[in-house]
RNA sequence: GCCACCUUAGCUCAGAUGGUAGAGCAGGCGUUUCGUAAACGUCAGGUCAUGGGUUCGACUCCCAUAGGUGGCUCCA
């Protein structure tokens, strides 16, 4: 038996025993997922997470991990220059500024080092002091001096608002090494276990963030109370890394992105051009049934349209430079709606045609610095499922509620059942009218509390414009991924001058609604991917039905049946070359094709076909209609 | 963009201290006709990312460029 960590969001909640063999064949996607279930409805009861986290035992584990990495790299580089080191999620980090590149020898040696500090058993001992005394302490420090200025000086907290008590400094002192520190620690080093500790990787990481401050080592690492747990978490990220979509996309031949094209550029391959095409096929017929008109917008556009629109103001750094065409500048678009307003505009509005409904899978370019590109994830030019809702002051909670419960079907028909919404409201610096704002965020409240779903509220983090209601999924193994915006727009209607003629027969200014419910097509794919692990649900699914002929004497049958199967809808795949059967069935396991249907003598005469399923399920021979049926179930319930 | 690391055949990777490259898989061609995750043989594949430099000699060392990977938010 072998330990497995019960787990939500990365975070270990304790461990249950399996078989070792049980381990990697039910733990991925099946026995984890049942038991996330249980933990979600639990966990979900409790407080807060974070507070809870900040709380525990780990955390002072962690925390004090940090301060003994600390100390070994100190005394392996004397001048170094300690900056800050706190507990993150899974681990910890410290970053130095330090005389020379780190190597992954020295985190090996320092590494060793901290072992030895462990075992030597320190204490953590806390001191109270005087901001001059701690300037005293670290006057060759100067990232220290910065912090105890900014602690004396009364900072900011998290919500940018000036924190009025001065907190008190304090030390927390082990072994050689001294840090100025908030705590807590744990009490004696002996409560971190030497063989659960492990670093993991050197990053570069700006001072306090920002890009114009000194660039800092940063070493991660993570420890854990047992060295199961340790054993568990990088089991854990190997199976995060057989996930990452940019393998899968590679290993079965969905996209790729190759540097003759550019960088942050993708190219769909035949197999995720299927796929996408499903999507795509799925979101207009939804869109179709839900009062939505399609709209198609060119790929650049003038100066003024921008400049009018504020683009050029506002989100220019993003935008890439204009191309030239007589005399006139032209931008790639960054974003659809300056399109869809003229579109808008292009007649005079009665309040008897609202709401309407544009709806544009509509391709964006977005400048990235290159540093950010992660395959599909953050890319340079991407399909966006844009929409744009005019409607009036009358309609607008309709409206949400509409567009709200529209997105929950989408991203529940891809299988994301698991959604978390946030709600941001206005910030400080903000176009329009107070009452608009505070309508608008009543509809946005109203409408979430009416659907259900879960939902926090981020006060004063709506963009300038407006506020926005924000959909997060959690995918198969409970990471959070952004996909649904849906965004009050109180800008554009008036650099647009945007009207509708009103019952009075006066013009009145229309609410404007932006949404996308994937986000971006591309973004979208290698979430699913990643959710699937590439084993994609029938309905997606490239190819659903692969034939296996035994024998070369089988492949004509198996050409009937896969004829049969094509009329019938269902897009298939005949191994006709004289490789032997297992490896037939290797490859079409590894391409994680849903339905294998294995096609031997006894096959033949019975007009059957042997049905293998990819989680190695093994139905047996049925006849070729009733696999029809069944497959054309799991087809349209999307299973 | 910045920091570190990486780039050898279509893919995954070997190639001590500088002496112009090797395997498995994939691919082509044969042979095999086989009941639930890899048959056997054979052939073909590389200006070692690109461009400079050091050297008698560079895949190996130096510099630049292009791509990639991990970071650059989570408060001492």
């Amino acid at each position: 038996m072998t330990p497995l960590s019960v787990f939500r969001d990365d975070l270990v909640l304790g461990s249950i025993w399996v078989e070792p063999r049980d381990r990697h064949t039910l733990a991925p996607e099946g026995l984890r997922v049942l038991i996330l279930i249980s933990i979600i409805i639990l966990e979900d009861n409790m407080a807060d997470k974070k507070e809870l986290y900040e709380a525990s035992e780990l955390y002072r584990i962690r925390h004090s991990t940090s301060h003994i990495m600390a100390q070994a790299v100190v005394e392996k580089f004397p001048e170094a220059k300690v900056a800050i080191g706190p507990a993150i999620e899974d681990g910890f980090y410290y970053d130095f500024d330090l005389p020379r590149p780190l190597t992954p020898e020295d985190l090996e040696s320092i590494e060793k080092r901290m072992r030895g500090i462990i075992q030597s058993k320190v204490d953590f001992q806390r001191k109270v002091v005087s901001a001059e005394e701690a300037r005293m302490i670290f006057h060759d420090q100067p990232f220290k001096l910065e912090l105890i200025a900014g602690l004396e000086g009364g900072e900011m907290d998290d919500d940018g608002n000036p924190v009025t008590e001065k907190p008190e400094i304090s030390l927390y002192s082990q072994g050689t090494f001294t840090d100025l520190c908030r705590g807590p620690h744990v009490d004696i080093s002996t409560r971190i276990n030497p063989a659960a500790i492990k670093l993991l990787s050197v990053a570069g990481a700006y001072w306090r963030g920002d890009e114009k401050r000194p660039m800092l080592q940063r070493i991660y690492g993570t420890a854990w109370k047992t060295p199961d747990e340790l054993k568990d978490y990088l089991w854990r990220m190997e199976e995060a890394k057989k996930r990452d979509h940019r393998k899968i996309g590679h290993d079965l031949d969905l996209f790729s992105v190759v540097e003759e094209v550019g960088a942050g550029l993708i190219l769909w391959h035949p197999k995720g051009g299927k796929i996408r095409k499903i999507i795509e096929n799925f979101w207009s017929e939804e869109h179709e049934a839900n009062g939505y008109d399609f709209v198609y917008t060119p790929h650049i556009g003038k100066a003024q349209l921008w400049e009018t629109s504020g683009h050029l103001g506002f989100y220019k750094e993003n935008m890439y430079s204009p191309v030239d065409i007589e005399g006139q500048q032209y931008f790639l678009k960054p974003m659809n709606c300056p399109f869809h307003v003229y579109i808008y505009k292009n007649s005079l509005r009665s309040y008897r045609d609202l709401p309407l409904r544009y709806a544009e899978e509509g391709t964006v370019y977005r400048y990235e610095r290159s540093g950010v590109l992660h395959g599909l994830m953050r890319v340079r030019g991407f399909t966006q499922d844009d929409a744009h809702h005019f409607c009036r002051p009358d309609q607008m909670p309709a409206e949400i509620d509409f567009v709200l419960n529209f997105s929950l079907h989408i991203l529940r028909s891809f299988g994301f059942s698991a959604i978390q919404a946030y709600l941001s409201t206005k910030p400080e610096k903000s176009v329009g009218l107070p009452e608009q704002w505070l309508a608008a965020e009543e509809a946005l409240e109203e409408s979430l509390k009416r659907t259900g779903v879960d939902y926090e509220v981020d006060r004063g983090g709506g963009a300038f414009y407006g506020p926005k209601i924000d959909l997060k999924v959690k995918d198969a193994i409970g990471r959070e991924w952004q996909l649904s915006t849906i965004q009050f727009d109180f800008n554009l209607p008036e650099r647009f001058d945007l009207t509708y003629i009103g019952e009075d027969g006066q013009p009145h200014r229309p609410y404007m609604v932006h949404r996308a419910l994937l986000g971006s097509l591309e973004r979208f794919f290698g979430v699913l991917i990643e959710h699937y692990a590439g084993a994609f649900p029938a309905w997606l699914s490239p190819i659903q039905a692969a034939l296996i002929p035994i024998a070369d004497r089988h492949v004509d049958y198996a050409r009937n049946v896969a004829d049969q199967l094509r009329k019938a809808g269902l897009r298939v795949m005949l191994y006709d070359r004289s490789e032997r059967m297992n490896a037939k069935i290797r490859d079409a396991q590894n391409q994680k094709i849903p339905y294998m249907l294995i096609i031997g003598d006894k096959e033949m005469e019975n007009d059957q076909v042997a049905l293998r399923l990819r989680n190695g399920e093994n139905p047996g021979p049925i006849p070729v209609s009733v696999f029809i049926d069944r497959a054309k179930d799991d087809i349209s319930s999307k299973s």
